[in-house]
DNA sequence: ACAAACTGAAACGGATCCGAAATAGATTGA
DNA sequence: TCAATCTATTTCGGATCCGTTTCAGTTTGT
C-alpha cells in the first residue's frame, strides 16, 4: 500500500474512531478487536492458548472475550474432537459482516484524508 | 493520501491494534481515544459540552474520560476565567508524545502492508 | 435582585473487565 | 494404571466504565 505520513495516520485514526463512537454498535475493546481480527485474518485453527500467546495476554482474557463476542454472534466455539481439551474458535457470517462494515468505514475515512 | 482497499485497511487496523495490545501502556477505550484525538486535532477551545456533542455521548462520559486521561497526564483542565461555569481542556506534553508514538506506530504498520 | 437556564461534576446502581488462583476434564507417559 | 501435565473455564476481589439522576456553582434576563 501507499505511504502514510504521521499526520495522515492520525487523521485516519481519528475519523475511524469517531465514526465508531458515533454509531450505535457496541464498541469492542481494543483486546476484543485484536482477537476478532486475528481470528479472521490469520490462518486457522485458533485455540484459546494460541490466541493468548499471540496477543501476549492471559487465557482468561481470551475466554471472556470469546464469551462476549460469542454472545454478539461475532465468533463461535467448537470442541476439537481430536483433542477434546482444546476449543476451536470459528468465524461466523455475522462476524464477517461486522469486519466488512469496519473495513468499509476505514476506507471511507481514508478517502477523506486530503 | 493514497487509496486504501478494504483488505489493506483491515490489515492495517489489525496490526495497529495488535501492537497496542502487546505493549504495556494501558489501552485507552475507543471513546477515550476519540476524545483525546479531538482535543489534539480540532481547533480549541474544547469544553465538556462541546466534546459531548461532537462525539454524540453524554457529558458525564466526557468528565470521566477527562478524569482518567488527566490522571495519566494526557490532558489537563483549566477553568475558563471568562465564564467560570466552563472548563477548558488543554493539551499536555505527555499527551502530545503519546499521540506521536501512536502515529509512528500506525505509519510503521502501514509500511508493512504489502 | 432573583428566578431560570446553563455549566461541569458527583452520586448511584448495574454491568463489564481485570489478574491471580483454583477448578474440571482430557491426554500423556512411565 | 494413574500421577503428571495440559486444556479451557470458573471463581474471587477489585477496578473501571456505563447511563441516569442529582447537585453546586455561574451566568443570564427581566
Amino acid at each position: 500500500m501507499a505511504l502514510l505520513n504521521q499526520s495522515d495516520a492520525l487523521g485516519l485514526w481519528y475519523r475511524a474512531m469517531l465514526a465508531q463512537v458515533r454509531d450505535d454498535d457496541p464498541d469492542l475493546t481494543t483486546r476484543q478487536m485484536a482477537i476478532l481480527l486475528t481470528i479472521y485474518l490469520e490462518t486457522p485453527p485458533h485455540t484459546v492458548r494460541a490466541l493468548a500467546e499471540h496477543l501476549g495476554v492471559t487465557k482468561p482474557v481470551i475466554t471472556r472475550a470469546l464469551d462476549s463476542m460469542g454472545q454478539m454472534g461475532l465468533v463461535a466455539r467448537r470442541r476439537d474432537e481430536r483433542d477434546r481439551r482444546s476449543v476451536l474458535i470459528q468465524r461466523t457470517v455475522e462476524g464477517a459482516e461486522y469486519l466488512e462494515r469496519l473495513s468499509k468505514l476505514i476506507v471511507n475515512q481514508a478517502k477523506r484524508n486530503d
